[in-house]
DNA sequence: GAAGCCGCGTGACGTCGGTCACGACCAAGG
DNA sequence: CCTTGGTCGTGACCGACGTCACGCGGCTTC
């Protein structure tokens, strides 16, 4: 059967086969049927707007696939605070503290998320202990997360490090280990990737060309090996 | 009857007199008296390290009465990531997910805090849905501090908006309105204030000087007068 | 009172990186 | 064919701030 935007759709939580460890899906029999009378599954193309910093949550958000990015601006500029994962609960913070969202997300290719109402979720926390515990679970890892971005932009205080960790990332997510090195697919154009550091484009495209000329990287068309991990590894450390 | 540093205990958290909305301790009578029986008080000393980076959680915190320091360290350097509040529960996130504690605490002045050990308080959140949910609301607030602070890292380059941001905070939370303008007490020192802006001690004096010659602020002896906060307020927008 | 130590003030210097400006390259579309 | 728009590369400039260095005042400790 085809399906919009060429997507895997997933109609029913209780025989979805992404749920995994320490994804908010990942619950009982029981409480995945309560789930799935809550819920409104929904396809949004790339590029869509979910909500918006400085709106007041509705609800949130459960993303079954593809992937979000959560960003927050400010005079004209715009930092990418994080890039969702499938199996992540996108807007509890605010809904559970009826403030208003602190980020933005937006759809970075089509996705199907999952919408439970506000008040639906905040019933389902308290009637389902096993849900509260996801919750905590997720915030808690989303704070750590956070938590070690403030380090790293509070601590190390030159960009080319910053940029460096994010590439170590990136091997450890999508990483594909080859004769030569590791090789990471290009997923951001440097404007982006600057979002993500916290700098410029043309620092970016600086800094590539310094890692470059000192063979620690190579890009080839649309992917990057990562030729020497263990010497950008010494650079975050140090 | 007299107590250690002259702290004022309280042993019973079910006719504890400090609790209020959001507090983690503000609970029903029956989860109280559950916790009271999972409980250790402990009265610290100032300078106390109650954990430390690193570490594996053996269990939680709930701050009682005093100041608690949350630092990150590397290569020398130290951030001060947050000072905890009463009512705060530390280390919850790293003990819920079982991973070592990314931040290290210590106390700031002599503090009674309770300590409550991981099992029990991972099973005191299974059975209490009222916990799990409070809980939650800790670690999404933390979560939101932790993105503000974020958000003021990546978007706003220059240390005198985040000086500003980090006094405008100090008014709103211990600020006294005077005939010439907002009093705040100097509880920490240029080092520290260093630290938590994510900076040397040297800028931290030299913004001082140039609020001062700009009459912003004022010092008087142990406290510190804000003369015109709307001008502040408008560094930080801007 | 002398000798520390600690917190603070200030000057000189170097550098990382933000800003501006311009040009190359590639795709889409009239 | 030429235009338009987006991404990437690179050079010139300069301002903010980290680093080092030193002096000063106050506080403990012997």
């Amino acid at each position: 059967m085809p399906t919009p935007y060429n997507l895997d759709v997933h109609n029913d939580c209780t025989d979805c086969n992404v749920r995994q460890d320490r994804m908010f899906c990942n619950l009982g029999p029981e409480t995945l049927a309560f789930l799935d009378g809550i819920k409104f599954t929904g396809i949004y193309p790339k590029g869509s707007m979910l909500f918006v910093e400085g709106e007041f949550p509705r609800g949130v958000y459960i993303l079954c696939s593809g992937r979000v990015k959560l960003t927050t601006s400010a005079e004209g500029k715009t930092l990418i605070v994080k890039v969702a994962e499938v199996g992540e609960i996108l807007g509890a913070s605010s809904t559970i503290l009826g403030k208003p969202f602190e980020v933005s997300a937006e759809t970075l290719e089509p996705s199907q998320l999952n919408f439970i109402k506000k008040d639906d979720f905040l019933n389902f926390l308290r009637t389902h202990a096993e849900v509260s515990i996801h919750t905590a679970q997720q915030l808690s890892e989303k704070y750590q997360a956070a938590q070690r971005d403030l380090r790293s932009r509070g601590l190390s205080q030159t960009t080319s490090v910053r940029f460096a960790r994010l590439l170590l990332e990136w091997c450890a997510a999508g990483g594909e280990q080859t004769a030569q090195g590791i090789r990471v697919p290009l997923l951001f154009t440097h404007e982006e990737v600057a979002q993500m550091t916290g700098t410029t484009r043309e620092t970016i495209t600086r800094i590539l060309s310094s890692f470059k000329r000192k063979g620690l990287i190579e890009v080839k068309g649309l992917s990057l090996v990562v030729l020497d991990k263990s010497k950008l590894e010494a650079m975050t450390a140090g």
